[in-house]
DNA sequence: CGTTAGCACTCTCGCCGCCAGGTTGCTAAA
DNA sequence: TTTAGCAACCTGGCGGCGAGAGTGCTAACG
């Protein structure tokens, strides 16, 4: 329905607006970029791209800017194209990154801040739900008669732990013993198994109210590196971006940022929906605080479970770039 | 040397200064302050603070604004003040803190989140040194032949992992000999210990091969935690003070926040000082990016390492509340 | 019909001058 | 030493003005 050259004419302006963040007008346009006719003509086609909502003008007799829908536009040519299957990019950067990685949290947060310097966006890794992998092992350490320290050691090499106080007092004896029939019961199973087999009460050994004081924390402390474990850099990076150079811009984002939980769901939705990237742009993100922001997210795998790498930046991001950096995070985590 | 009424205006001025975020002039300080002298005479005291440097007008005819010097007696004052033996404050905040605690990071976190949320600030809260603390246990568990995970738990509880790679195969049993041979060599001691223990050779059993890379992994493990576990919050807090409203003001502070370099050093002088709280104003911070900050600091002990919690926020920050704030997070973190 | 040139129109942005408000420093008096 | 009065000073906001940039319209051209 847009003719070859108006889908030109839009994404020249909006390589333009990306690169200088400024409204872009068809005198300019045509002196960029080699379109063959003149501005008079380019003008008429800016006026149909607004008339079809890709671009408009921040005021009369300024230039244009692209909107969410050109945005996505464009992004819809960019992943449809090439871009797929491209070579992969930043090699050099993903091996060193995997051979400096001597344990997971370490790796997400050295990926985190490569990203977000070759992307100027803040970048966010989050670490594979653990709930959804197997338990490899499971150790007890006393603490003290009353405490003790639950290790979980997944299937894909995450290790979680957790404190648990007793009502009464535990001895050495008792505590091997938990974790003897706890290792016995628990391997293999996912958090979720042992949820289910915990509720249908069948498996005799599981009565036992301490083993099942731990099971209960083991459960509880599995879930909550659901939600827990994530690393995020690039503020700065953010800062400087002329569209966040106001603090009032900024706010909003780094509220929900720091909540969490908004963030979660979206990211849960770039899993779920399967594909390669998940590009949110700008009004499509799920809350009015990040209207002002596109995120590209991308699920990477750790056996079973699913962690996502994403970078968060101003819809006027370098999305091919974005993009290229965010599979490539992907492949350092993929890997183990 | 600072007559009592002068120490009474500057006093004043800068807890005015502190709501308001204005500059204050003569009069406005009479009108809110039971000072009992007219503007007049404080003009005259004004002029007099402004000559011993405790306070400055952004430009003629401007009010006067206080210096670091100036908050640096206001702080003293504070300090030794009856605030130090002041009853804990807000220990209903305190107690479900530490009820809320099943793990270390977790704990850390929370605390940091009502750190930012009470001060509006920026809060920092670093973990204990794992190098400093003993070792309590140390687990080996095999993820393949060639890969394996060592799970060192300290005195304190803290518990950090690593995985290592093994350069031929390591059977079963071998990587169980190795944990128990660790474990009687290695428990009760510190990572430095062990590192002198290494460079002596005086051990027998430490020359095997294996055990020494895996001894390697524990000790920088060790170490690298010292630097990577820091639970930060309260950007929004930052974004919404006055002072941090242009980004251009927050970018420096940003940037040696997510660098942890600076911010590390600075905080080693708050553990070797030794006072109950350090704070740090402005110029008074060991970089000029910093140069606009204030950071009070405030270490808590586990055991015999020590981690520190710490605030970032303007000049103009509450210090009162602050230091309140940061003294009940050093108690949700200093007993267990 | 699509493309192009010319032109009038519009709007922002930076600059300037102006006024109001607030604060100071000085001087003289209590 | 404190106070009242006063002149001087500076910022910040408001309105007007001109420059610059870009548009939309109209008419001509292939």
């Amino acid at each position: 329905m847009l003719s070859e050259r108006r889908q030109r004419v839009l994404r020249a302006l909006i390589e333009d607006y990306i690169e200088f963040a400024l409204p872009v007008g068809s005198r300019t346009l045509t002196e960029r970029h080699r379109l063959g006719v003149s501005p008079a003509t380019v003008r008429n086609d800016l006026s149909a791209l607004e008339d079809a909502g890709f671009i408009q003008q921040p005021h009369t007799s300024a230039g244009r800017v692209p909107t969410d829908a050109g945005y996505r536009t464009f992004v819809d040519d960019l992943l449809s194209s090439g871009l797929a299957e491209e070579e992969r990019p930043h090699q050099a950067m993903i091996d060193e990154l995997r051979a400096s990685a001597t344990e997971l949290d370490a790796l997400m947060e050295r990926t985190s801040a490569a990203l977000a310097r070759l992307t100027d966006c803040l970048s966010v890794v989050m670490a594979p739900s653990v709930l959804a992998g197997r338990i490899r092992q499971i150790t007890l350490v006393s603490l003290s008669p009353w405490q003790a320290i639950i290790i979980v050691v997944a299937e894909d090499g995450q290790v979680v732990n957790r404190t648990v106080t007793f009502t009464e007092e535990v001895s050495a004896d008792d505590l091997a013993g938990a974790q003897n029939l706890l290792n016995r019961v628990l391997v293999g199973q996912t958090a979720r198994d042992v949820r289910r087999a915990l509720d249908e009460n069948t498996v005799e050994a599981l009565r036992d109210p301490l083993v099942q004081l731990i099971i209960d924390e083991v459960i509880e402390c599995l879930g909550e590196t659901d939600t827990g474990r994530a690393h995020s850099l690039g503020v700065s990076s953010l800062l400087r971006q002329p569209e966040f150079s106001d603090a009032k811009a900024l706010l909003p984002v780094m509220e929900v940022l720091e909540d969490d939980r908004v963030l979660l769901r979206t990211f849960d939705e770039a899993v779920e929906e399967g594909g390669p990237v998940m590009v949110r742009i700008g009004h499509e993100n799920p809350t009015s605080e990040l209207a002002g922001v596109s995120i590209v997210a991308c699920p990477y795998g750790r056996g079973e479970s699913e962690g996502v790498v994403a970078v968060i930046g101003p819809t006027r991001m370098n999305y091919a770039g974005a993009i290229r950096a965010v599979r490539a995070a992907q492949c350092v985590l993929h890997g183990q």
